[in-house]
DNA sequence: ATTATCTATAGATCTATAGATAATGC
DNA sequence: ATTATCTATAGATCTATAGATAATGC
């Protein structure tokens, strides 16, 4: 039976290593789902059908849950991915959802938590950092970290409007087809100087 | 003088109405900057200069006083602007952060706010169709719709990033510039079929 | 007299901790 | 014996309300 399928409050063996995984999904995945201060501890633990208190014993807080979600999951992603396949590849992740599987949702979470100069923002910025500076090569323009924070600044928006906002067109619409227009107008982007078309 | 400026907690002619206002701008300023939730009645009262049980007689619920000021603020804008300057006009809004002053932060308060499944979002969604609908006709495409939510999926995710992440070269970028990126690039999103350069 | 404003508090959260209980491995 | 797990609760919020107080206008 693999880990996550688990029935929730079952007699199970005893395993602290397999609890504290258990822990990890389930708040990775409601991170994901309501954001950080929308989650609740309790509500972690009762996903993984473990009592609260070993939340605390294994994370120390739900702050350093939050650290370990971001740095497995997104971090981790990031950096194995080369800079040419990073925006496809986390733009087709967002409009997939994942389907609630082992998969990265860092980005779920990181949208969904920052909007409040909270406590979860100090993990977070790290996530983009990372990301802008695989992203920062990829035009050849002097200004690549601006358009890199630009088109990672799409990806979010395409994320929050869809998972979040999830009004249609854009919620049902096909990723191929999404991705086709991003992709296709974000070329323009990273090439050095934009055509003058306007609004 | 003028409101918004008034001493905070000095005395002061009973005013209803004028009360009233002051809870609005609060209410408005520190939804843009914290999020819904992440605003207290009790600090928009102190910031207002009032008594927190005011908030209550005068609005009913929290939630009442986010429904006044997303509707005064937002959808009047939205419906005063011509779409083909709506784009821009938001944009701009968003990167020069309105100067605390008496303009419309309900983008703001959208980006800050939405990130949950809460409360907020019924209000919120109301904003979102009226950008959609003035947007869905700037482009020829019979996906218009689809395009609009995507370049209003870049307006918030430009906001995010900025007001939110707050991390440079974005955060401090000239908003002329910025507008020259986005807005030139999106030419490519209305036009009927987007390059095929891919990233 | 009317009503704008304030005091005091109910009631419902939520994170975190101290210490008790019980399943495991030597 | 060790340690994974649970019980019970402290302490700090937060929204909302009931009812008291005091400034205004007739």
């Amino acid at each position: 039976m693999e880990p996550g399928s688990v029935p929730p409050s079952e007699e199970r063996r005893r395993d602290a290593s397999a609890t504290r995984r258990r822990l990890l999904e389930a708040a990775r995945d409601l991170f994901a789902e309501r954001g950080y201060e929308g989650t609740t501890v309790r509500s972690i633990a009762a996903l993984a059908g473990v009592n609260q208190a070993l939340l605390f014993r294994y994370f120390g807080s739900k702050r350093g849950l939050l650290t370990e979600v971001v740095a497995l999951g997104g971090l981790e992603q990031v950096r194995a991915t080369p800079p040419e396949e990073l925006f496809e590849t986390a733009l087709r992740s967002m409009l997939t959802r994942s389907a609630e599987g082992t998969e990265d949702r860092s980005l779920e979470v990181y949208l969904r938590s920052v909007g409040r100069g909270d406590e979860a923002a100090g993990t977070l910025r790290e996530l983009g950092e990372e990301y802008q500076s695989a992203l920062a090569g990829l035009s050849g323009a002097p200004d690549g970290a601006l358009r890199a924070d630009l088109a990672m600044a799409w990806l979010l928006g395409i994320g929050l409007m869809r998972t979040v906002v999830a009004r249609e067109p854009l919620a049902g619409a096909e990723p191929d087809e999404v991705c086709r227009l991003v992709l296709g107008t974000l070329g323009h982007l990273w090439a050095a100087e934009p055509g003058d078309g306007e609004v």
